[in-house]
RNA sequence: GGCGACAUAGCCAAGUGGUAAGGCAGAGGUCUGCAAAAUCUCCAUCCCCGGUUCAAAUCCGGGUGUCGCCUCCA
């Protein structure tokens, strides 16, 4: 397994921390809104990170934050004119609903930053107690310059920051590549207490307590979304060197962004879409194609046509498989547990595993995907090879998240009446075209395609459907 | 100003030295009363220039273009 890794900018091999099992951190929301479609790339990823370990029969821990407080936070609440945990509760449910929806599994812990506020102190503490933090008029900020690795993840350098003077003056710091631990609190903001006085604290030390808490000092993957690389995760890493001398994690991976048209995502351009809007009118699976049809680390570019196609592409697999398990006595429950054995389809798995191996190609992993479904719809192939080609693309189908709903590729479950019905009708046409009555005989085809029944003659007769 | 990424067919996209996966769209054949499905076939020399090499989309240099980070934005 071989995993890019930010830090030296190379692909590594994987080397787990404890043989047999991965330990996984990604930064989740700050609940403030609804998450967008570019949010939902790293979300997915990182699940597709996770189910694919577990699918090499990992035994996985993955922890993924919800930030909880907040400035943004803060300001939606004024906005909504609500209290700040109304404001986080509302959009935390909703990013439950949503990676739901998704097909996101829940991470083993997704722990809030406010409940874990004593940790957060404690560590603040211990960086201002050993020197890497002061205190500051009521705020607490890391000292960057007190440690010589700073900026060895993210390749920058404290001279070249300043360089850029876009840094924005803040007189309190000593430095302005210092950063905030511990924010003093205005009149009306939600506060802890703590040994600074009141305040809350910033947005980085809650992911060094809550990855340190689940999965210990030094951990396997820590990943986010590229541009948290500097300065979220920048800091996270200064904060665990500077408190246990170890680092946080040994592999940082950073999913690529997402534009819209070619153009940045923002609320200014008009062009923001929530995975809510999304999934309005897509199904989670296409989008899921979407997204791993290309390499993670390279930008993504969405549009309505891209969005369409992967539907479609996804819908053709989804149709051989439906079509497959019409014909097939097992259920897709039974199909996976077929234990894959042709020499063609290992060597199918081999091209699946090897892809997913390599820092996670999963469009090339896509393609072995529609080898096996074209394995699966050559009817010169006997069922049982094309059971096991079904298998076994369901079997790496599921690894990357796909074919959530089993049932969904069963027949649309209906009343046996309307199950004799629709066979009476069809035995109806049957004569007709036996008379070559094409007239009525493409009036019955239309009008069970009106009411949602698609047919299809073939040598061996008429087979039917019902179109969602 | 500093750091970094990318440029492959109409569109999406894989591919780090050996002669271009896959998908969508399209074209044609078979099958069919027609339709759909299925099936077969076709569809690129990889932004430009120069270099290294027996051999480069792949390495090096120089252009051009697009984009990102440096603003608690995945």
């Amino acid at each position: 397994m071989q995993i890019y890794n930010t830090m030296s900018r190379k692909k590594e091999e994987f080397v787990p921390v404890e043989a047999g099992k991965l330990k996984l951190y990604a930064c989740g929301p700050t609940v403030y809104n609804y998450f967008h479609i570019g949010n939902a790339r790293a979300f997915i990823f990182f699940d597709v990170v996770r189910r694919y370990f577990e699918y090499l029969g990992y035994d996985v821990t993955y922890v993924q934050n919800i930030t909880d407080i907040d400035d943004k936070i803060i300001t939606q609440s004024i906005d909504e004119n609500k209290d700040f945990s109304t404001i986080a509760d509302k959009y935390s449910n909703a990013f439950l609903e949503d990676c739901q929806r998704l097909g996101i599994k829940t991470p083993h812990y997704q722990p809030r930053a406010t409940e874990v506020m004593d940790d957060i102190i404690r560590i603040i503490d211990a960086q201002v107690k050993s020197g890497h933090a002061y205190e500051s008029g009521g705020d607490v900020y890391f000292d960057a310059e007190s440690l010589p690795a700073y900026g060895s993840l993210s390749g920058k350098k404290i001279e070249d920051q300043m360089a850029g003077a876009r840094v924005e003056e803040n007189k309190l710091k000593r430095n302005p590549a210092d950063f905030t631990l511990w924010k003093k609190s205005k009149p009306g903001e939600p506060f802890w207490p703590s040994p600074w006085g009141e305040g809350r604290p910033g947005w980085h030390s809650e992911c060094v307590v809550m990855s340190q808490k689940y999965l210990g000092e030094t951990f396997d993957i820590h990943g986010g979304g590229i541009d948290l690389v500097f300065p979220h995760h920048e800091n996270e890493l200064a904060q665990a060197l500077a408190t246990t001398g170890k680092p946080l994690a040994n592999y940082w991976m950073h999913n690529g962004f997402l534009n819209i048209e070619g153009e940045k995502m923002s609320k200014s351009l008009n062009n923001f879409f929530t995975a809510r809007d999304i999934l309005e009118q897509h199904s989670a699976e296409a989008i899921r194609f979407f997204f791993l049809s290309k390499h993670y680390r390279s930008p993504i570019d969405f549009n309505r046509e891209i969005i369409a196609e992967s539907e479609r592409a996804i819908g053709s697999i989804y149709q051989t498989l439906k079509t497959l398990i019409s014909e097939s006595a097992k259920s897709p429950e039974e199909l996976m547990k077929i234990q894959v054995q042709s020499p063609a389809l290992l060597s199918e798995l081999e091209t699946f595993k090897s892809a997913m191996d390599d820092d996670f190609n999963t469009a090339r992993a896509i393609a072995v995907f529609f080898d096996l479904s074209r394995l699966i719809k050559n009817k010169n192939n006997d069922l049982s090879e094309r059971e096991e080609a079904a298998a076994l693309l369901l079997q790496s189908g599921t690894a990357l998240g796909f074919f959530g709903d089993l049932k969904a590729l069963e027949e649309t479950p209906m009343p046996d009446l309307s199950r004799q019905l629709i066979e009476l009708i069809i035995g109806y046409r049957a004569n007709a075209r036996t008379d070559k009555n094409w007239a009525l005989s493409d009036q019955i085809r239309d009008d069970l395609a009106g009411l949602g029944i698609e047919l299809k003659d073939s040598k061996e007769g008429c087979t039917w459907t019902i179109k969602g």
